[in-house]
DNA sequence: GCCGTTTTCGGCCCGACTGTTTTCAGTCG
């Protein structure tokens, strides 16, 4: 899970400091053989603490005793609650790391190691890093182990290599969460004008691999110094007065540049990339005689500097209208928009309701009156309640008789929201889990009660591509689903899509007039964009959908929107733009 | 380690899948 700060600040720092320390303990404790029960307190509580809606260090400085009020957290987890804001650090935790090691957190990163083969490669053949365990495993060493065989041995080396595609990468939310503490405390730096991130995390991409901070300012070796000084510096790489570069405590590389105020436009264009989009782009320029660097537009012929002052002019420079950092990666946009054709993008303020939504009934924190109430808040018309079907056993799933409760449950509710005078509407809906075979978790005559039906795949991911294709495709044919969720299940920090014809998948909602979701949970963002482009060029709708288990992580829409621009996404293609209504009009076909 | 009482200990969501076994342990949601 994620974080970011200021106007995306839905986490801080300690509470998330907190967290990681309790899920190590957790991690470390599952490798020592510990009590099941005293491993899943830490690990609860880590959980419990990320989600909370307000800084655990302000609630210490209140009255350290109302830490226990919060469930999960008792005596012991208390006292090291205050031990960590206090020093920055548990002993426990300390002494787990000494006596394991730290690496060995790492390996169960691994798809397919869990804490017991951990405990087994470093009992038996002392393996501590993935390295150890990649060496191990590609010798054969590990299939002489007990319940180790070639196959294991196979999934293993299989499980590190797409850990090792995602290392050195961040996700998105947590690349924003820095990238805006970082421009705030620079902003604080006198003599700075202005301050803003670029590259990959400007355009929304998924992950980033490092980030880039541009900055205007009067003297730059002020700025310089007061950037190597951010609390979150492990180490100064390069310092200079126009760029300076530092790793970060988490081995996130980030370069702040200095420039001057004529040119920043250009130097915002330049580093927001991506390079595939910048070089045509220059291309394009140096057949119009002109010439672009990050320091503005020049003429060829006498250098003469003609724009660079705001991104706009540089485009303007080379005979094109303003292309939005999310589409540019060279997918055809600057053909667009020379012909006039860029997409009118779909705006954060253009949706109108979130339409996958958990409450407490399954995996989810809050109540539906929470829910509704923070909705309302947000500006929304409506939700759908979207809990779990009886298949998703960990997550609580409901069975028809609960789920006929909560049907009843909305019904009073809205009726009590009407009375008030309110506008907004509670929708039915579940997240009905598509079975091996295709068929739903619901029945027939529970699905047709509600106004919502999302359906997901939850088991089985290793299926083969066409066996995992038909098997939505008999889900979207039942003509029963309104939404296909998380269509390719991938989850950003390390489980790959399962397969699937995305084509063919498209083809059929198309045909049954079936919505694809994008899912705006950060470690998801499934649909991808490009498949959000596939969708919108073959006509099929798409909602716009938050998979909210916590409140506050409705806040996530802006990640679904954002990947969506990314895919072209306008607000026509997207159905919980539309007023409740049009919306109920067009999925009840 | 937390929680809830039927107050100070016993219970704490579990089912599917895989690869290894020959009846099950480990992993994953």
């Amino acid at each position: 899970m994620t974080i970011f700060a200021s106007s995306y600040n839905l986490w801080n720092m300690e509470n998330l400091d907190i967290a990681k320390v309790f899920y190590e303990i957790a991690d470390l404790l599952e490798i020592k053989g510990e009590n099941p029960f005293r491993i899943r307190s830490y690990r609860n509580a880590g959980l419990v603490i990320e989600g909370l809606p307000v800084n655990i260090k302000s609630i210490v400085e209140r009255n350290e005793e109302e830490l226990e009020e919060i469930p999960g957290i008792g005596e012991s987890l208390h006292e090291k609650i205050v031990e960590i804001l206090k020093t920055g650090k548990s002993h426990f935790h300390q002494e787990l790391l000494r006596e394991l090691s730290p690496s060995l957190l790492d390996l169960l990163k691994v798809s397919g190691v869990g804490p017991k083969k951990v405990k087994l490669f470093y009992d038996e053949l002392g393996i501590k890093s993935i390295e150890e365990l990649e060496k191990a495993a590609t010798a054969g060493k590990l299939r002489g182990l007990p319940g180790m065989g070639e196959k294991s041995e196979e999934k293993i080396l299989k499980g590190i290599k797409s850990f090792q595609a995602t290392v050195g990468r961040f996700g998105l939310a947590v690349g924003l969460s820095y990238a805006d503490q970082i421009v705030e405390y620079l902003k604080k730096t006198p003599g700075v004008i202005d301050a803003v991130p670029a590259g990959s995390l400007r355009r929304w991409k998924e992950t980033i691999g490092d980030l880039d901070i541009l900055v205007t300012a009067k003297k730059a070796s002020t700025v310089m110094d007061r950037f190597v000084s951010f609390p979150d510096v492990a180490s100064v790489v390069a310092k200079g007065d126009t760029k300076t570069t530092v790793m970060l405590k988490n081995g996130m590389q980030t370069d702040v540049r200095v420039l001057d105020k004529k040119s920043f436009g250009a130097a915002l264009q330049y580093f927001t990339g991506s390079k595939a989009h910048n070089v045509a782009l220059r291309d394009r320029a140096n057949r119009m005689g002109l010439k672009i660097s990050e320091y503005g537009v020049f003429r060829e012929k006498d250098e003469k500097w003609i724009a660079g002052e705001k991104e706009e002019d540089v485009y303007k420079a080379v005979g094109l209208p303003y292309i939005p950092p999310e589409l540019r990666e060279n997918r055809g946009e600057i053909g667009a928009a020379e012909k006039g054709k860029l997409p009118k993008l779909i705006e954060v303020d253009d949706i109108k309701g979130d339409l996958h939504i958990h409450t407490k009934a399954s995996d989810g924190g809050n109540t539906i009156e929470v829910l509704a109430e923070y909705a309302v808040k947000k500006g929304y018309e409506y939700i759908a309640i979207t809990d779990h079907s009886k298949a998703v056993g960990i997550a609580h799933g409901l069975n028809e008789e609960r789920l006929l409760k909560q049907i009843e449950e909305i019904d009073r509710f809205n009726k009590r929201l009407t009375s008030h005078g309110s506008p907004f509407t509670v929708l039915k809906g579940t997240e009905v889990d598509i079975k091996g075979d295709g068929t739903l978790d619901h029945s027939e005559e529970a699905l047709k009660k509600l106004d919502v039906v999302v359906a997901t795949v939850h088991s089985k991911f290793n299926m083969t591509e066409e066996d995992m294709t038909k098997r939505i495709i008999n889900a979207i044919e039942t003509g029963l689903v309104h939404v296909i969720a998380h269509p390719t299940g991938r989850l950003l920090t390390g489980r790959e899509p399962y397969p699937v014809n995305m084509e063919k998948l498209l083809e059929a909602a198309k045909k049954h007039n079936v919505a694809m979701e994008v899912n705006a949970y950060p470690d998801r963002l499934d649909l991808n964009d490009v498949h959000c482009k596939m969708a919108k060029d073959m006509g099929v709708m798409l909602v716009i959908s938050t998979d909210t288990h916590h409140y506050l992580q409705m806040d996530y829409m802006r990640f679904g929107v954002n990947n969506a621009r990314r895919g072209w996404v306008e607000k026509k293609d997207v159905l919980n733009t539309r007023p409740l209504n049009e919306l109920l009009k067009m999925i009840n076909r």
